[in-house]
RNA sequence: GCCGGGGUGGCGGAAUGGCAGACGCGCGGGAUUCAAAAUCCCGUUCUGGCAACAGAGUGAGGGUUCAAAUCCCUCCCCCGGCACCA
């Protein structure tokens, strides 16, 4: 007899099977999309008299459509918005687009379509899903940063931070793709390969643009302080992290040969007495320098050449094999005139410190191991009071000790000789006390066309010249075709690259490289402030009303990136005194990634859900439907190569906008990963339907709006006041304690558990407080629910404009309570006691407990803990 | 290796020194139904017991405390970031 066939029950069951429900939310949702549209709820009052609120998503770039990353991340921010709202904040909440980039430029060389009208056509459909989702903008300060009146002021900046020599030109190494004629990012290189053709990429020293960051790399890191406790730990650290600061000495060394000058960083110059040979990076000046002309020469340049053609990924620098050559020359070492031969080595980094490394293979890993490859001497000179033996060490030495052959300073400790040592070589004239960054420039040139051309003109007699400020903007050409590996079009444009200098009237050409786009996105939550404005980038009052972002939201992976280079924007404009704050975002919320189970087939590899066949029961013995082989399973980030992704628009449309936020919001904190399922969300869509049943059914009891309480209830009815009461506070402590969401809810889950299971009639002045402030604090999360509700039930204005409601702590407070007893920490008993017993009524109560005899007869008390209000423990002996 | 975040029922999670498992999912049972779906009610950490109840239990081990998921020490595992930075 054939196996039995694996039944698709699980997959079955797994399609939620939407039940028969009165609560149409296709018709709500609608209803009060259009009504907030039409009574401008969500405008910004540039001239409001109430404190302001700015509350701020991560704009998308516009891809096409809404991911469910961008779902969590709107949501979220929808949510404090309506809540600032019903707290009484004149709210800001903007919308915009991060709409210059890679993607449209590559679907323009493959589809032939114009990136603008790719990008618009995006925009357009992004804007229609953003509306049915419900989230609240004010639509008239939308900008995208493709738009002429917007990169027209990002090249305005630009001309700014030129002025103040901010914006500069200068050679740098870069990954240089031939057969696409263009950069590379160091992330689009793989194996030393491009990402997109396959073919080679090498290092080719290109004049390109820079913003020089590193010049604020201290104040960045200053800055830190007053974001701590606002922002997330892990943001900061990594911001730290990336900037680097290290401190060490600067040292002199001089080539015993030629006498040229080679200075080096270290942060150990405690170790200088053990330098046994030195390392420079294959790109330093000086090595060329030195070799050309001499029989070295040959040798060591073609050693170099190679090291310069591997890869620079990441990746590459990870795996890499250390290698070196030896130049033939050495290097005097300043604190011992002893001399040591000059390497050129792999590791070395130009772009850090000098370029140049003293190596101390005694005493640092990376030097040890390089030496005992090219059997270079080791000299240890800080020793344990073990000792160290140089001919047996199988690691070099990294911890303190005591300081061997070190001149003046032998004997010493050498953590505590480090600043005497840097004090003496400043005296000796040896070198310096310094502290060094690993933060770079940005190198902000991209070679594309899709970007804000930089607005610089090159002229054959006055040389670089920026373009007048009432000439931009510099547009960007429409006469241009895009084909594959054929380069920057811009720079193919005769149009564009002809141009007049501005300054003597000369035929001259145009910069063609464009901006990197972060260069857009590091100042658009100033332009939305003032975002219609014409002759400024922003009026100073409009700033003044609005900034900084009260709270910005978006994901982690901009840690670095984009929230290090808006700082930087912020910090620099402030310097140009064109606002008078330094920090943009006082507070940050990084919302957690949407992971979804993904499928996996041996064969098949990854499969869409509806190719796994579950065994029945459980989630295990799954087969693929295509082959029948084993399929394994991970929860994972929902991605389109892992086939789990989730449509946005299908879930709105099977269960409406209102149950997304609620499902969204509803099982984890918001800053955690969030698991998406089916079954999950049936859950919120049940809630939501319980709750729109007992409205409904008891609208005809509510008694009539603004009717005062009566001043006689009975126990019930109290009881049921004082949850709803207590239910408020614990959502308002829910919400101002860092968004946990799911615990707010919670708590309207439990009010409404309880309402369901009162079976005597409720006093219908009681009825209508109850079920309108579980309407009011679902409003932010539920917002077209809780219109509809709050109208059903009598109120003609948007539940937006109620305010939030208040906790009232008498209404809240118990008079009896249940007091947990334990004895010798484990709890035996309950004892019901009123609310303000004292500690002796509390003890005696404990004690006259039957199960607390029982559980302390025959046993001496050595203590009784009373703490009034909460629990009594009786310690016992014997 | 370094930095950050975690480890609690079948699952997502709650509880930040004071009743472990709120709320939700799933699962089991019942009501309703010709039947199913949907809906409603009851149950659901594990072990033993018909039950009352007892014992165990928050990654592992130790410690502090009347009392530890929570604080301290040692260690293991998972996720994220950084990693030739001299």
């Amino acid at each position: 007899m054939a196996a039995a066939p694996l039944r698709d029950s699980v997959q079955d069951r797994r399609r939620i099977n939407m039940p028969e429900s009165e609560y149409n939310f296709a018709e709500i949702e609608k209803k009060w999309q259009a009504k907030w549209k039409q009574n401008n709820l969500f405008a910004a009052d540039d001239r409001g008299t109430k404190p302001k609120c700015y509350v701020l998503t991560m704009y998308p770039y516009p891809s096409g459509v809404l991911h469910m990353g961008h779902v969590i991340n709107y949501t979220i921010g929808d949510v404090v918005v309506r809540y600032k709202l019903l707290r009484g904040f004149d709210v800001l909440s903007p919308m915009g687009w991060d709409s210059f980039g890679l993607p449209a430029e590559n679907a323009a060389i493959r589809t032939g379509v114009h990136p603008h009208e790719f990008t618009e056509k995006n925009i357009a459909r992004m804007t229609e899903q953003m509306h049915r989702a419900g989230w609240g903008y004010d639509w008239t300060r939308e900008v995208a940063t493709s738009h002429q009146d917007y990169y027209r002021w990002t090249q305005w900046i630009f001309l700014k931070f030129y002025e103040k020599k901010l914006a500069v030109k200068k050679t740098a190494p870069v990954n240089w793709c031939d057969s696409c004629q263009t950069v590379l990012a160091n992330e689009q290189v793989h194996d030393g390969s491009c990402e997109r053709c396959g073919s080679k990429v090498f290092q080719k020293d290109m004049s390109q643009w820079f913003f020089a960051m590193s010049k604020y790399a201290q104040r960045l890191l200053d800055g830190h302080e007053q974001l701590r406790g606002k922002w997330p730990e892990a943001v900061i650290a990594m911001q730290q992290e990336w900037i680097g600061k290290s401190h060490g000495a600067k040292v002199l060394f001089k080539i015993k040969e030629t006498g040229d000058e080679l200075p080096i960083f270290t942060t150990r110059p405690d170790t200088l007495w053990g330098v046994t040979f030195m390392s420079l990076a294959p790109e330093h000046p000086l090595i060329e320098k030195l070799v050309k002309g001499t029989e070295h020469e040959e040798r060591v340049m073609k050693a170099v050449k190679e090291m310069r053609a591997q890869g620079t990924s990441e990746k590459d620098l990870a795996d890499r094999e250390k290698v070196g050559v030896f130049t033939g020359f050495h290097v005097v070492n300043p604190v011992n005139g002893e001399s040591a031969p000059l390497w050129v080595a792999n590791f070395a980094l130009m772009s850090y410190g000098t370029g140049a490394v003293m190596a101390v293979p005694a005493h640092d890993q990376r030097d040890f191991e390089f030496a005992k490859k090219y059997n270079l001497p080791i000299k240890a000179v800080i020793v344990p009071e073990t000792g160290l033996n140089e001919s047996v060490m199988t690691e070099a030495y990294v911890d303190p000790g005591d300081m061997l052959f070190s001149g003046p300073f032998t004997g010493d400790n050498n953590v505590e000789a480090m600043p005497k040592i840097i004090k003496w070589l400043e005296e000796q004239g040896y070198g310096q006390g310094t502290v060094n960054f690993r933060l770079r420039d940005w190198l902000l040139s991209r070679q594309r066309y899709w970007g804000a051309p930089i607005p610089i003109i090159y002229c054959d007699k006055c040389g670089t010249v920026p373009v007048p400020e009432k000439d931009l903007p510099v547009k960007l050409p429409t006469d241009v075709q895009f084909k594959e590996g054929g380069g920057n079009p811009l720079a193919r444009s005769a149009s564009f690259v002809n141009c007049v200098c501005p300054k003597c009237g000369a035929a001259a050409k145009r910069e063609t490289d464009t901006m990197d786009t972060f260069v857009d996105s590091s100042w658009y939550f100033l332009r939305y402030c003032d975002a219609k404005n014409e002759d400024a980038i922003f009026s100073p009052e409009k700033i003044k009303r609005w900034m900084a972002v009260d709270q910005y939201i978006g994901g982690i992976e901009h840690a670095t990136m984009h929230l290090i280079y808006a700082r930087f924007f912020t910090m620099v404009l402030h310097d140009l005194g064109l606002i008078d704050f330094d920090e943009p975002f006082t507070r940050l919320f990084c919302q957690g990634m949407v992971c979804k189970t993904a499928y996996y087939c041996n064969a098949c590899k990854w499969l869409h859900e509806s190719d796994v066949a579950f065994a029945d029961g459980a989630a295990k013995g799954q087969k693929c439907k295509k082959c029948g082989g084993e399929v394994t399973s991970e929860m994972t980030k929902i991605s389109k190569s892992k086939l789990n992704i989730v449509d946005p628009d299908v879930m709105f449309d099977k269960f409406g906008a209102d149950t997304v936020r609620l499902y969204m919001l509803s099982d984890a904190p918001p800053d955690r990963m969030q698991v998406w399922s089916e079954e999950g969300i049936s859950g919120a869509w049940r809630t939501l339907n319980r709750l729109w049943t007992l409205i409904n059914k008891s609208l005809d009891k509510l008694s009539p709006v603004g009717e005062p309480l009566p001043t006689q209830l009975n126990s019930k009815n109290v009881d049921l006041r004082r949850k709803t009461h207590q239910c408020i506070q614990k959502i308002t402590d829910s919400i101002e304690g860092g968004f946990q969401f799911n615990t707010a809810i919670a708590r309207c889950n439990e009010l409404l558990n309880m309402l369901r299971g009162f079976d005597k009639p409720v006093n219908p002045a009681v009825l209508r407080e109850v079920l309108e402030t579980v309407v009011r604090v679902f409003s932010p999360i539920v917002p077209h629910f809780a219109e509809e509700c709050w109208e059903k039930m009598g109120h003609a204005e948007s539940i937006f404009t109620a305010g939030w409601p208040e906790a009232d702590p008498k209404v809240a407070k118990e008079d009896v309570i249940e007091i947990p007893v334990q004895v010798n920490g484990k709890l035996r008993a309950r004892i019901t006691l009123a609310a303000d017993a004292d500690q002796e009524k509390m003890e005696r109560a404990a004690l006259a407990d039957e199960k607390v005899q029982a559980q302390i007869a025959g046993k001496e008390i050595v203590k009784v803990i009373v703490i009034p209000g909460r629990m009594v423990n009786i310690a016992v002996k014997g």
